[in-house]
DNA sequence: CTGCTTCACCTTTTT
DNA sequence: GGTGAAGCAG
C-alpha cells in the first residue's frame, strides 16, 4: 500500500486527521466512526514519510486494543512497527524497569495485585487499631487508589484531607506506601503514579525521555484519570505531534477515576490544537443512532453533535416489556433462535452481571452456546494466584507479599502468630519476611522447622531461575513447593478444576515462550501475567455473547439485546446519586446501544428475582427519552401486574400486543456452552462444533462435540493423526487450526 | 492452627 | 441466592 493508498477509502474528516502534521490534534471519534482505521493510518503515514519509528509511541487502555493496533499497523509498515504500542500501564512498567526501580524500589519489583493491596491495606488499618465496622478496607483502598489516580502522594493526601475519615485513611495510605516498598512492590496506580513524580522531579530525566518521543497517540482519551492525563501532558507538550482520540459520550469509567474534563478541555490545556470529528457512522443504521442520540443528547456535560449513519434506515428499535426477568430472557433467546442467523451475531447486554443468571438458564435450556465475558477471573483463582506467589519467591525472595500468601500453602505449621512475630522483626530491622525468618526470635521450634524447610524450597527455586526457562521454572516451584501434590490426589470436582488451571497456567508460560522467542524471560512472564486480564480473550465464534455495559465497548453486533432497562440498573441504584452519575449511566446505556449494527431491543421486566427475593421494577427513566420512531410492546403474554397503561399511550408511543414467543425448546439439543479460557498474555479462543483445531502434542483435529455445562463443558476432538481425545475446553490448549 | 458454621453484604472493573 | 469473612470448637 503506498502513501496514497492509506487514505483512498477514508472519508475527508478521516483523511484530515491522517494527515495533520506537527501539534496537537483531538480527532472526535464517534462510535463506528472508523477510529481504529485512522489511528493505524496516521501511524503508518508517519513512519512512511520517514518519521523514526523507535521515536513514535501509542498508548491505549487495554492489552486487546493494544494488539489490534499493534497487528494493523504491522500489516502496513512491516517490521519499521513504532517502538512502543502498548497499554498505559505496560509504558509505566517499562519506563520504571528501565530506570531501575524508583522510590525505594530495586529494578526487580514487582506488582501488587488487587488482593495484595486489600491485604496491605488491611494490615495497615489492624496497625493502627482501626476497626472494620468503621471503614471496611475495600473503601479505604478505594480512596487510596482514587488519590493515587491524581498522582497524589500520601504526603499531599494527608496534607490536604482534614476531616474525621481523611486523617484516618491518610493514616493508612502512609503505612501502605510503606508496606509496598518494604515489599519492593508497585501497584497498579503506582505504575502511572511514579513516573509521573519521577518525570516530575528531574528535568534531565523528563528531557531524556521527551527526547525520545518524536510523536505520541493516545486511544480513549475521554476514560484517561488525572495521573494518566498528567502522563501525557508530560511526555507529549513538546512533542512534535501528539494525538488524541476519544469521545467523550462513551466514558463510562469515571468510577475509576477518569475524567471527562481531559477531553472536554483539550484546546484549553494546549492551545491551538486542531480538532477533528469523525462524525459518520459506518456501523449502525440510522433508527439505532438516533435512538442512541436521542438518549445521549440529555447530557450535559458534552460537545452538541450528531453522527450520520451511512448504513440507511434500518428496522426499528424496539422497548419491549415483559412480566419477569424469566419471561425476559425466554423471548430473547426464543427470538435468538427464531432469526436464524449465526450465533455470533447476537449479544445480550446488562448492567451487572447477575443479570446474566436467567439468560444462562435459559441458554441451557433452549440448547444455545454461549460465552460469558467477565465473572471469575484466571488470574484470580487461589491455585493460580499461589503458583504465581512461589514463582514470585524465585525471583525475589523478598517479595513479602508472595511469602505470606504461601508461607503455609500447602499447611506447614506457620500461622498467624508466627507470621505476625515475623513480621514485627521484619518491620524492627528493616529487613523482608524471608529474612527475617532466618534466626527471629520467641518463634517455636515446631514453626523455626517449617521455616527451614519453606526457605530451603525457595532457595532451590532461586538458584533454577537462572537456569530455567518460565515454564519449566513454574513446574519446578509447584513440584518442590510439595503445592502439585496439594490437590494430586483428589477427585473433588473443585481440585480437579484447580489441577486443569495449573496445567493451563503452565501452558500460558510455554505460549509465552512461544510468541516471544529469544526475548522471553522469567521475569518478562511474570510482567505479563500481571498486566494480563480475561478481556484479552477473543470471542468464539457459533455462540452468543452475554457481558455487562462495561466490557461491550469498542465490540460490535449485527443483533444486540439491552437486558433490563429499568430503574436501579439504568440508573443503577448507587450511582443515581448526582446528576454526574445519572450522565454517565446514560453513556453507559449510549454505549450499549451503540455496539448495535443492524437491529437493536431494549428489555425490561416488571418483576424480577434480586438477591433471592422477587421485586417489582420500573421503567428506567431513560426510556422516555427515546424517541417517538421507537417501538414500545408489552409483552401480553401474560397479565402486566404493575403496568400503568393510561399514561404511557399519551407519550405518544405506539403499543403493540404480542403473541409470546413459544418456540417449543430444540430436543435432543447439544447443550453447548462455550465458557471462556483464561487469558494467557496471547491469543486465545473458544471452539465449537465442527471447528479446526490445533493441539501441541495431537496435531491438528475437528471438534466433533462439546458436552457438559459451564466451568466443566468437555470437547470432544478428532485428531488426524492421534484419533478421538476428550478435553475440558476451558483448558485443553487448543489454538485455532 | 485449622476447619466448620453462622452472618452480612451485595455495581460497573480497561490495568 | 451465593459468597466471603468473622467467630468458635476441636
Amino acid at each position: 500500500m503506498d502513501a496514497d493508498a492509506l487514505l483512498l477509502d477514508l472519508n475527508p474528516e478521516q483523511r484530515e486527521a491522517v494527515l495533520a502534521g506537527d501539534g496537537p490534534m483531538l480527532v472526535l471519534a464517534g462510535a463506528g466512526s472508523g477510529k481504529t482505521r485512522v489511528v493505524t493510518r496516521r501511524l503508518a503515514r508517519l513512519v512512511r514519510e520517514g518519521a523514526d519509528p523507535r521515536r513514535i509511541v501509542a498508548v491505549t487502555f487495554t492489552n486487546k486494543a493494544a494488539e489490534e493496533m499493534r497487528e494493523r499497523v504491522a500489516a502496513l509498515v512491516g517490521r519499521r512497527l513504532p517502538s512502543f504500542v502498548g497499554t498505559f500501564h505496560s509504558w509505566g512498567l517499562r519506563f520504571l524497569r528501565r530506570a531501575g526501580g524508583a522510590e525505594g524500589r530495586t529494578a526487580n519489583f514487582s506488582i501488587a495485585d488487587t488482593a495484595d493491596q486489600i491485604a496491605l491495606v488491611r494490615e495497615s488499618m489492624e496497625e493502627l487499631g482501626l476497626s472494620e465496622q468503621t471503614f471496611t478496607p475495600g473503601a479505604v483502598h478505594a480512596r487510596i487508589s482514587d488519590a493515587k489516580s491524581a498522582a497524589r502522594s500520601a504526603e499531599r493526601f494527608a496534607a490536604e484531607e482534614g476531616d474525621f475519615a481523611g486523617t484516618r485513611i491518610a493514616g493508612v495510605f502512609a503505612r501502605y506506601e510503606k508496606k509496598l516498598r518494604a515489599a519492593n512492590a508497585f501497584d497498579f496506580d503506582d505504575l502511572i503514579a511514579v513516573p509521573v513524580r519521577t518525570l516530575r522531579g528531574s528535568d534531565a530525566l523528563r528531557d531524556r525521555e521527551r527526547a525520545g518521543i518524536e510523536h505520541l497517540l493516545v486511544d480513549e482519551y475521554q476514560d484517561t484519570n488525572a495521573a494518566q492525563d498528567a502522563l501525557i501532558k508530560l511526555l507529549g507538550e513538546k512533542a512534535r505531534s501528539l494525538c488524541a482520540v476519544g469521545d467523550e459520550d462513551q466514558s463510562i469509567y469515571a468510577w475509576r477515576g477518569a475524567r471527562v474534563e481531559h477531553i472536554l478541555r483539550f484546546e484549553e490545556d494546549f492551545p491551538g490544537a486542531r480538532i477533528v470529528a469523525l462524525t459518520r457512522n459506518y456501523r449502525s443504521t440510522a433508527t439505532i443512532l438516533e435512538a442512541a442520540a436521542a438518549v445521549v443528547s440529555h447530557n450535559r456535560r458534552r460537545r452538541p453533535k450528531s453522527l450520520v449513519s451511512e448504513a440507511g434506515a434500518g428496522q426499528a428499535v424496539e422497548v419491549r416489556a415483559f412480566r419477569d426477568d424469566r419471561v425476559e430472557a425466554e423471548w430473547v433467546i426464543s427470538e435468538i433462535r427464531r432469526a436464524e442467523r449465526p450465533l455470533s451475531e447476537f449479544a445480550v447486554l446488562f448492567r451487572v452481571n447477575a443479570q446474566s443468571r436467567s439468560f444462562e438458564d435459559e441458554l441451557m435450556r433452549q440448547g444455545v452456546s454461549y460465552v460469558v465475558i467477565g465473572g471469575m477471573k484466571f488470574y484470580e483463582r487461589a491455585e493460580v494466584k499461589d503458583a504465581i506467589a512461589y514463582y514470585r519467591l524465585a525471583l525475589d525472595p523478598a517479595d513479602d507479599l508472595a511469602f505470606r500468601r504461601v508461607v503455609n500453602v500447602p499447611a506447614r505449621g506457620i500461622g498467624g502468630v508466627t507470621l505476625d512475630r515475623l513480621a514485627a522483626a521484619a518491620r524492627e530491622r528493616g529487613v523482608s519476611l524471608f529474612e527475617a525468618s532466618v534466626d527471629a526470635a520467641g518463634i517455636t521450634e515446631r514453626a523455626r522447622i517449617a521455616l527451614d524447610r519453606f526457605r530451603a524450597i525457595v532457595a532451590a527455586g532461586r538458584a533454577k531461575a537462572e537456569e530455567l526457562g518460565p515454564a519449566s521454572l513454574l513446574e519446578f516451584v509447584l513440584e518442590a513447593s510439595g503445592y502439585r501434590a496439594l490437590y494430586a490426589a483428589s477427585e473433588e470436582r473443585e481440585d480437579v478444576a484447580r489441577r486443569e488451571n495449573l496445567i493451563e497456567l503452565v501452558s500460558a508460560a510455554r505460549e509465552y515462550e512461544r510468541r516471544e522467542g529469544e526475548a522471553a524471560t522469567v521475569r518478562g512472564f511474570l510482567d505479563a501475567v500481571s498486566l494480563a486480564t480475561d478481556a484479552d480473550a477473543p470471542r468464539p465464534s457459533g455462540a452468543v455473547t452475554l457481558m455487562t455495559l462495561h466490557s461491550a465497548k469498542g465490540l460490535e453486533f449485527p443483533d444486540v439485546y439491552v437486558a433490563g432497562l429499568e430503574e436501579g440498573f439504568l440508573p443503577h441504584v448507587q450511582s443515581a446519586g448526582s446528576e454526574d452519575e445519572i450522565e454517565e449511566e446514560r453513556r453507559l446505556l449510549y454505549v450499549g446501544m451503540t455496539r448495535a449494527r443492524r437491529r437493536l431491543t431494549l428489555t425490561l421486566a416488571r418483576q424480577r428475582m434480586l438477591y433471592g427475593e422477587t421485586r417489582p421494577r420500573q421503567e428506567s427513566r431513560f426510556a422516555a427519552e427515546l424517541p417517538p420512531s421507537v417501538a414500545r410492546i408489552e409483552d401480553a403474554s401474560r397479565p402486566p401486574t404493575l403496568f400503568s397503561r393510561g399514561e404511557d399511550e399519551e407519550d405518544g408511543f405506539r403499543w403493540e400486543r404480542t403473541e409470546r414467543s413459544r418456540l417449543p425448546p430444540r430436543r435432543p439439543a447439544p447443550v453447548t456452552v462455550a465458557r471462556r479460557r483464561a487469558a494467557v498474555p496471547g491469543a486465545l479462543a473458544g471452539f465449537s462444533r465442527g471447528a479446526r483445531v490445533r493441539h501441541p502434542t495431537y496435531g491438528s483435529g475437528v471438534v466433533l462435540q462439546q458436552e457438559g455445562s459451564g466451568e466443566e463443558a468437555r470437547l470432544t476432538v478428532f485428531f488426524d493423526r492421534a484419533g478421538k481425545k476428550k478435553f475440558v475446553a476451558k483448558f485443553a490448549n487448543l489454538t485455532p487450526g
